[in-house]
DNA sequence: CAACAACTTTACGTTAACGTAAACTTCCCC
DNA sequence: GGGGAAGTTTACGTTAACGTAAAGTTGTTG
């Protein structure tokens, strides 16, 4: 019943909408280390993941290193007391620039529904002069 | 009773944080265009409020270009109708995105939620055994 | 077996967003 | 009037995140 589900690299760039060399340079980067069958290069489901993790990460305007980091924070690690102290550490930071971005969304949501009312203003003195 | 308020380039690295030469640069960039007295760049508070549109758009990931399109989309123009459709689009290409932002961001709240619960357990772990 | 599709490595090229250094002017202060 | 401090221009350097090209290897298919 082992599912034994897995990936090439084509499959991945195309399910991403990322090039086969961006995925390349993300192993080069030490963010994903597929297995290989002789030279070519197999992906797992948790491959996958990365791969959607480090997207997201992009939408919201993170470097890869970034992205790497918050990736080696969700992995359970055989951390010590200290290591783990820093690692809650980085979480609320991490968790404090998240809610400054949801603030600068929600001020730019605000913004640009005005911008819209401007612009339909605009279209209704067109229509009505 | 004219304010008549303005801002050295220093006055404005100092508050927003980054150097001169970057205000500069966003001026090489169209971003903002200060007046001069002689040599010297005087800014408004107008300009002002470009360079914290440019850094909230960082904040989210923006291109200094997508801010460029963004400050432009604030400015009531001498638009016509066409012109104005087109900005509605825009409007709403923006507005998609930011939603995806939003969703980004509260799956990623969720999910340091998590990490942190799993580094609280682990803490406890260790004092407890 | 030839041709193609999808994979591989190697390596140089490109763009955005500044950093950094040098050499110069202006203004203020003791 | 000789420093500083803050401003200026010019110009080359740097980093991240890939793009792009070349040249080779594998699998399969008519």
């Amino acid at each position: 019943m082992s599912k034994k589900q897995t990936y090439s690299i084509g499959e991945l760039a195309r399910e991403f909408d990322v090039t086969t060399r961006t995925i390349r340079f993300y192993e080069d980067q030490g963010l994903v280390s597929p297995e290989r069958r002789g030279q070519t290069r197999v992906y797992t489901p948790a491959d996958r993941v990365t791969l959607k993790l480090i997207l997201r990460g992009k939408r919201l305007g993170f470097s890869l290193a970034e992205s790497k980091e918050l990736i080696r924070m969700y992995q359970p690690q055989g951390d010590n007391r200290s290591q783990l102290l820093a690692l809650q550490e980085k979480i609320h930071q991490r968790r404090a620039q998240l809610e400054q971005q949801l603030r600068d969304i929600q001020v730019m949501q605000q913004e640009l529904d005005d911008a819209e009312q401007r612009c339909l203003d605009a279209l209704h003195d067109l229509e009505t002069q």
